[in-house]
DNA sequence: CTTACAGTACTGACCAGTCAGTATTGTAGG
DNA sequence: CCTACAATACTGACTGGTCAGTACTGTAAG
């Protein structure tokens, strides 16, 4: 089926050329023509496959919000339920954040502040995970490994601590990925008097 | 100085009006007619009192950026040095972020996400910030208050926690300001084992 | 008249999106 | 294993709407 050639399917080299112009610049400063002429691609080509600019930059969003959730989910499934669910995703989440920087670059800050036809797609990720996280703290909870809370809340004051602290990642590269971890999944877990 | 009559001063009617429509659409969608529209003011006038639109929306961030720290500042001042310092500037932010609906969206969400030249400002925005938690969290080390942890880590996890938390109401209007106070205050402060 | 602003009509750079055309691959019939 | 045609994949010069910024005019106060 695939190209039996060696280049990549030009729908690849589309994505990978968007990826590495959006993360760096952000969705409104990045002209169509940076990404052609960085993938060896065709502009007519672009529009083949993508409707417009705007789906061409949510495919990307959408593409690392799955694999992130994806991999928590993984995490998740290898634990008995309880605390150690929550924790297991956490490390997860924090390990597949540090191995690919760019999509954590372009989901965690070009994707904010667009128009209101991102915000939606925006809020409709960050529910997700939201949700996720809260779900296990609930499972947590209900099997006594941790006291009551709020965790509406907690689970969006976690996404923000976790976000926040990669961003900074990102932008530095301090502090490394041990110290954050390290630093990171005690301090949330303390928050909730998990220890 | 200030026009003797009933109506503001120009550069504020600006101001106000800008924020109104920045917040609300963010920069990019944000038309400087929609703003003459809004506050009943003249293209040239804005001309006049601002280099371009990008400085009219720093200006904007510069100066609710400046009114979270003196808020805060002026928290910390009141009280002895020691944890009940971090305690007192946290409930004045997230006060002042209660308070302030549209300007909180402007510089939580709008600021981000846009180019490099925004970039720049909301790192320093956000150091400004995270420096501030840093110092006091020290001196509450120094002083026992709490045990020794990684400050800087913890300072930006922080910000996220409350960025995030603020961001959800800010657009959902949930959960209310006290339910916020009263979960995110003791998650906060319980991650760095005080009670 | 001059200063200090306010108001408005206009311009032109920019860039997402188009489209007419070309290249490549698939396939059916002789 | 050609040839004929079709479908799909791709190209890049061009266009048209948009909107930040400008040039110009208006006016009130001293």
């Amino acid at each position: 089926m695939d190209t039996p050639s060696s280049r990549p399917p030009t729908r690849e080299r589309i994505l990978d050329a968007a990826l590495n112009i959006f993360s760096a610049k952000g969705f409104h400063d990045t002209k169509l023509d940076e990404i052609v002429a960085e993938g060896g691609i065709s502009k007519g080509s672009i529009y083949f496959h993508f409707p417009n600019k705007e789906k061409l930059f949510i495919a990307l969003v959408d593409q690392f919000a799955d694999l992130i959730e994806r991999r928590a989910k993984e995490a998740i499934d290898q634990q008995a339920p309880g605390i150690q669910r929550v924790q297991a995703a956490l490390e997860a989440v924090l390990e597949t954040f540090g191995r690919y920087r760019r999509p954590a670059k372009l989901l965690l800050v070009q994707a904010v502040g667009l128009g209101s036809v991102f915000e939606r797609k925006r809020l409709e990720v960050n529910d997700r995970f939201a949700q996720l996280i809260q779900i296990y703290l609930d499972e947590a909870i209900a099997d006594g490994s941790i006291a009551p809370v709020n965790t509406h809340i907690v689970a969006h004051a976690w996404m923000g601590a976790i976000y926040n602290v990669v961003i900074q990642w990102v932008y530095t590269g301090e502090p490394s990925k041990e110290e954050i971890m390290d630093a990171l999944l005690p301090l949330l877990l303390k928050s909730v008097d998990y220890r």
